[in-house]
DNA sequence: ATGGCGCGCGCAGCGCGA
């Protein structure tokens, strides 16, 4: 089974690269952050016709998430239990026995920011849901737009970005604190090649120099992580005309 | 040189992303 995450920045306009990519590509279960669309515009009818099962959670103008399978969705949950929140960033969904949870993590904007302070609280609420969700889930992914570069490694240029946003040691502590509930980077359970990127700036042909930074992740419970075979960076819908301007990330289970 | 690109909204130019 193939399980990935991509940040399309409007399912809207990425919709005919998202249909091409699954066909290409041939993931079992999808999760795309920053829809931008109310659920009454979702694009389900087209989505449907290519053969996936679909669950959404999106807004007007910002945020949005959603789920797509070629075997039944079950069990979905949006937002995270407990936390009140009107921006649609989470989706969870179980397949095949698996419990699937799209997140779409808060950006922060800026380290003195308001937008930096609910980041965090945003993290801290997500930490404590999955630490009971997997009492309940032994086999349990988490995909989506982290919006955090979890080591310098991740980062084109480190000292440039020291204590930024997506980098800072707050953000980079809560990473960690996901991965102490036992949750696995599935990009790092494998040898990877040096200066590998998820998201590049559109500007100053960045994607072109690989100036970019790796915020796209699946973390995996041990029991899934035991079972991964690979995960992958998925750079060719970057290359296409007007690209999203995040890369889908895959990691095959069995 | 604090914008540079792309998106939504909506019809000019701004907020936002990362």
């Amino acid at each position: 089974m193939k399980l990935a995450t991509w940040n399309v920045n409007s399912l809207k306009v990425r919709l005919p690269h998202l249909l091409d990519w699954l066909t290409t590509a041939q993931p079992d279960v999808v999760c795309l952050q920053e829809t931008k669309l109310e659920d009454a515009n979702f694009p389900r009818a087209e989505i449907e016709a290519a053969g996936w099962r679909v669950a959404f959670s999106g807004q007007k103008t910002y945020n949005g998430v959603a789920v797509l399978s070629r075997a039944p969705l079950a069990d979905l949950q949006a937002g995270i239990p407990g936390f009140a929140d009107e921006q649609k960033r989470v989706l969870a969904a179980t397949v095949a026995g698996t419990r699937v949870i799209c997140v779409y993590i808060p950006n922060g904007q800026a380290v003195d920011s308001d937008k930096y302070q609910y980041k965090l609280r945003w993290l801290d609420a997500l930490i404590a849901w999955l630490k009971d969700e997997l009492t309940r889930h032994p086999r349990l992914a988490l995909l989506g737009d982290y919006n955090i570069a979890p080591a310098d490694a991740d980062v084109h240029d480190p000292a440039a970005w020291a204590g930024n946003v997506l980098v800072s040691e707050p953000e980079r502590q809560r990473f960690r604190a996901l991965e102490e509930l036992g949750l696995r980077d599935a990009f790092r359970l494998f040898p990877q090649e040096d200066k590998s990127y998820s998201w590049w700036d559109y500007r100053q042909g960045a994607f072109r120099r690989n100036l970019g930074l790796r915020i796209d992740h699946i973390l995996l419970s041990p029991e899934l992580a035991a079972g991964c075979s690979g995960c992958v960076i998925d750079k060719a819908p970057r290359k296409l005309e007007r690209p999203s301007d995040h890369t889908p990330v895959i990691a095959t289970l069995g």
